[in-house]
Formats: C-alpha cells, structure tokens, sequence
DNA sequence: TTGATTATTGCAAATCATTTGCATTTTTTG
DNA sequence: CAAAAAATGCAAATGATTTGCAATAATCAA
C-alpha cells in the first residue's frame, strides 16, 4: 500500500466512511490507468466488483473530493483529482477524443479566482477545457461530415 | 424572422442541411429561453416535435456551431453559441446549481488561446467552469463535508 | 409551378447508462 | 468475538438517448 493509498484510507476515515475491497479497488485502478470513462473503469474492475458498486464508489469518492469528472464533450472521463494530482486543464481533439493534460499556469489561476470573486462563486473549483483539432486530425479533416461517432 | 434566424438559414443552407419546421422551432425556443435543459427543451416544444427530432436538432446545431452543451456537472444544458451570443464563460452554484454568466475576459482568452497552442491544439472552441458556492448558498453549508485535503 | 428525388420527421421499439430495493455479506465498534 | 451499522451483489426499474422504418415535408430541375 503506497502513500496515496494510505490518504484514501484517511480521507475514508474521516468522513466515516468503511474500508472496503471495492473502494480499494476503484481506488487502485484509477491509480493505475489514469483517466478513465465509466465504461472502461466497469470492465476494468468487473471481475471483483458490481456495476452499482462502482457508480456508488464513484460517487463517493466525489463527494469526498478523492474523484473529478472531466467533460470530454463526449461523455465525461475519470480521474484522481487534486489531492493525488497537480492542478491541470484538459485540450480535447474534437474528432479524435484524444485528451491532452494541459500544466498548470499561475496567470491563469489567477484570473480565473478574480473572477470567481467577481461572480460571486466562492470554495470554488474550476475546470478548463478547450476542444479543438489535434494536429494528427487537423490534416485529414476535409469532410466535416457525421457518419462517425 | 430576425437577424439571427437568418443567420441560421444561412448556416443550414451552407451546410446543405434542410430549413424545416422542428429546426426553427428549436431554434427560437433556445432564443427565447436561454440556457435550457434537453430536458426542459423537449419539454417546451413537445406540442410541435417529437423527442427524437429535438435530440436530431440539437446533434446538427452542435456540428454546425450553432449550439453548444455546457456542462454544469450534473447534466449539460444548452445555448446558443458564438455566434448568437458574446463569448462568455460559467460559474455554478454546486449547492442550487444556479448558473451565473462570465463575461469575456482579455486576458484570459489570451491565455487560453496561449495554452491551446502550446499544446497543439487549433480550431478551438473553449468552456471554462467554476463550480463553487453562490451567496446565497454560502451560508446554509455548514453540514458539507470539505475541510479533508 | 409540378412532379421526382432526397432529406427529415414521428412513432414505437430498442439500447445504454445509471439507480434502486432488498436480502446477504463485510466492516466497524465496543 | 458478537452485535450493530455500513456496504455489497443481484435483479429489476428507471430515464435518457438512439434507431429502424414508413409517412411526410423540403428541395431541385424542368
């Protein structure tokens, strides 16, 4: 059991909340294979764990800050938040889906808390995402057609 | 018809894509009422449209730029984009998920077009997030859970 | 304008993700 | 360790979104 594993389980504790094999194992995979869909963390973890037990798993664990959704555009991914990753923002390729960690960049944290201040919005977290091309979809992008999904 | 609605037809027709009853119907819907749920979108145009059309509508208008989803992290709402309404951003009340709108910010679309570049990301589109606690909200929290991390 | 062609719609049924109730199992607590 | 509390697995229910297809509406060329 690493160090982060040993957060989760205070965090657990804290907020009284039991120490259990599933927990662990979400816990675990999301520590393993970073960001995630729901989909993917389901099948991930099936052998050991229930589907309703994931989402109550996750839902916990995003009550309790252990877990951000990130909204891809498509549907939103999983992955371990602040206290187990630096802060950052997320640049989504529209057609491609593929997800780029943007570091974070103090003058813009700085902005964005101004204007949180400003609108009011306090205890505030924020997420960033930018869609657009990534550079292997800009070039074979000459037909903006649906067909694809 | 408006201005807007002719800008519209002209977006349809570019795209080859038919000006029907249910897309305008759609259209002056989200017009008038803003930021709406899908929920509350199928809900206001039920007497005139069926569900799967509204849901058809809304996947086209999104290709074409015409609507985006916003994510409030509970479900996505939608609005008029860019070029129906001035660029802005969101921050909402995580408590009543009341959403409060953020206008332009210099700086920060600097930055943001700054942080797409770096990471190679053109064409883009962008939503910034804030998720906190409204005013109002602010005060009846005391029972929340935040004070790990 | 009209009739042929193509796109879009409405409807019903299907699918997919997520949630819920409840009996059983696991974890916690003293 | 036993009793109490919390969490789980399973199956069934829900709710949102999507799909196939026949009917209707929009477009286009003459």
């Amino acid at each position: 059991m690493d160090a982060a594993e040993q957060l989760l389980i205070k965090i657990l504790k804290d907020n009284k909340a039991s120490i259990t094999k599933p927990r662990r194992i979400v816990f675990r995979t999301l520590q393993k294979y970073g960001l995630v869909s729901m989909n993917r963390l389901i099948d991930l973890t099936k052998a050991h764990i229930d589907t309703a037990s994931v989402y109550r798993t996750i839902e916990l664990f995003e009550q309790f800050g252990i877990v951000q959704k990130i909204y891809t555009g498509w549907k939103y991914k999983l992955e371990l938040s602040g206290a187990f990753l630096p802060h950052h923002h997320h640049a989504i390729c529209k057609k491609c889906g593929i997800v780029i960690a943007i570091q974070e960049n103090e003058d813009l944290e700085k902005i964005i808390q101004y204007l949180a201040t400003k609108a009011g919005i306090t205890n505030q977290t924020h997420s960033l995402e930018i869609r657009g091309l990534c550079k292997k979809c800009e070039k074979s992008i000459n037909s903006l057609s649906r067909k694809n999904s």
